[in-house]
DNA sequence: TTGAAAGCGCTAACAT
DNA sequence: ATGTTAGCGCTTTCAA
């Protein structure tokens, strides 16, 4: 059987395939019966628009790509449902494009790559002007970019420095001595988008001006594992004096300072005060003070900047920052 | 500035449009030095091939659709990679799908949704038979299954049943009171790809036939967060008698039960003794006794018939099945 | 309100 | 080996 196009339908309805496009695309010109009666054929004919001829014939997909690291964790799941909804009233999809290899991010500097077969792109904690040998690949192409903040595309950002800052204040509240778990963060790789590094600077500045000190041997790392997370938190734990206060970079660093805690017998909220950040749903079942992040209301911004943009790409480059807010849970 | 097409290119190097064509898609019949001079006038113009047309033109798109359920574990990722491998080596490309909400579920009941903008679909732990109200949404698409058997596609599955099979085996050779902790599993979603119901079974054949017991008050369910896990694990431990076996129908749940057994001060691989099943990163790091699952040659298999498929729809249906290995390492 | 016709950019069959 | 030409399915002017 052949394939069911618009000038099928045509006949069948008795009309010319244009009416058929009136009917199916909303357009304001059509008897309302000409228009019911085509959609009872599309119907019967099982008729299914080709999006590859109307992508070409409109030069629009209506659909963007969201380009992310390596995807799983809860902060991007409802960044995504989020970006999903907002894009649901201007009728557009969205498909995702995880970095998950060196292999994908080559593949990635061909303009004619997948992910920029679409009217727009949303880079996730990712700096376009790092990911790309030359902004050749998407050149022209509306781009938004979350948690980097930068001069040449639209941008929404946390204000990373004011949470460590929040952290570091809070923490204040008990004097003790003062820690700091971050990652391992990578220098000059794409992946690098500096959230950490500002948090880190909001403490250290909280610390500063409260006259207390913020050297390097408070400072600990860890990688993004488990394993290391425990390692470290052990490290510290066995190295501190007496009381101690700890503010880990992301919630996940939290977890496995809190499992060596209890393992060393120490009690949370008091030996050892705690405060994360992201706010992750597991945060709030420990009862892990930390930074909450409105991240809906991030993807929400998000995308509807990039409808924006794509509507009117002559636009000024727009950048909003959000604010963290303390939740004060029983770790501190 | 208008935007530069085959017709540009042609003009600049003195050649027709169709020559142009071909020195882009390495047709053989083409003068090398022909192409060469073709390849430069594509440099110095800036030319991108506009893929819209060209999907349009050759009904192709050289792209397929990853449909899965929220993503971010180790396997999903592990997989998309070893399927992105595959694609490679047929210069296809993949887009990811995941069904994070009820919303996007029932946007793609759509057959001109996104996803289906594409040469095919590859559907991760998720039952096309059950994701849709009919299956005219992907019509004629060609696809494959990953982890369900359905007689109506292609499916490359693992031996869960196996697996729990010799799970049981191997924790039969230290005799002692047997646990399973598996997933709450929902009916009748579309999520229910069946594989731990699986697991259980062969568990419970191993059971079976070594004549030991295995009734209801042995089987103890977790929710799939940390806190659930937890939970069922402290419930799990309070209740023991003596010496304990569990298997836990995947390694998060087993990562919960660990750090329970700590906390109770128990031995890890004498008190309890633990068979996970995934055999993720963290498992190995744990040293975590656990069933091994293949994923890359699967996510190869899986793309490799997807290709296949492509190219060829009237092929058979043809189904794979992996197995499962036994890692066994210190907490048995 | 509907019809007629052109054409988006590209590829492929056929001609040379 | 290259040129010529038709046309993929749709939308969008323009005309009626």
């Amino acid at each position: 059987m052949a394939k069911i196009t618009i000038k099928d339908v045509a006949r069948h309805a008795g009309v010319q395939p244009s009416t058929v496009s009136r009917a199916i695309n909303n357009h304001p010109n059509i008897l309302p019966e000409t228009k019911a009666r085509i959609l009872n054929t599309i119907q019967e004919l099982g008729y299914v628009p080709d999006r590859a001829a109307k992508n070409f014939r409109t030069g629009k997909t209506r659909s963007i790509s969201v380009i992310l690291p390596i995807t799983g964790s809860d902060f991007y799941n409802r960044l995504l449902n989020s970006i999903d909804e907002t894009l649901e009233e201007y009728e557009y999809d969205a498909g995702v494009y995880p970095l998950l290899s060196e292999r994908r991010l080559s593949r990635y500097q061909d303009p004619s790559a997948l992910p920029y077969h679409t009217d727009g792109l949303v880079f996730a904690s990712l700096n376009p002007n790092h990911l790309y040998e030359n902004l050749f690949s998407i050149q022209g192409l509306p781009a938004v970019v979350l948690d980097i903040s930068t001069p040449n595309f639209d941008n929404v950002t946390i204000n990373n420095e004011l949470g460590g800052y929040l952290a570091g204040m809070h923490l204040q509240e008990r004097p003790a001595e003062t820690f700091v778990i971050n990652v391992e963060e990578l220098f000059d790789t794409p992946f690098t988008s500096g959230v950490f590094a500002q948090r880190v600077k909001g403490f250290q500045k909280a610390q500063q001006e409260a006259g207390l000190r913020f050297e390097e041997d408070q400072l600990y790392t860890s990688a993004f594992t488990m394993r290391s997370v425990r390692e470290t938190a052990r490290l510290l734990l066995q190295e501190r004096k007496g009381k101690i206060n700890v503010f880990t970079t992301c919630d996940f660093f939290a977890y496995g300072l809190i499992e060596e805690v209890r393992l060393a017998g120490l009690t949370l909220g008091d030996d050892v005060r705690i405060v994360g950040f992201d706010d992750e749903p597991q945060a709030q079942d420990l009862g892990l003070t930390t930074l909450h992040q409105p991240v809906e209301e991030m993807g929400h911004t998000l995308a509807q900047m990039l409808m924006e943009r794509i509507e009117n790409p002559d636009l000024p480059v727009r950048s909003v920052q959000f604010e963290p807010i303390l939740k004060v849970r029983s770790t501190t």
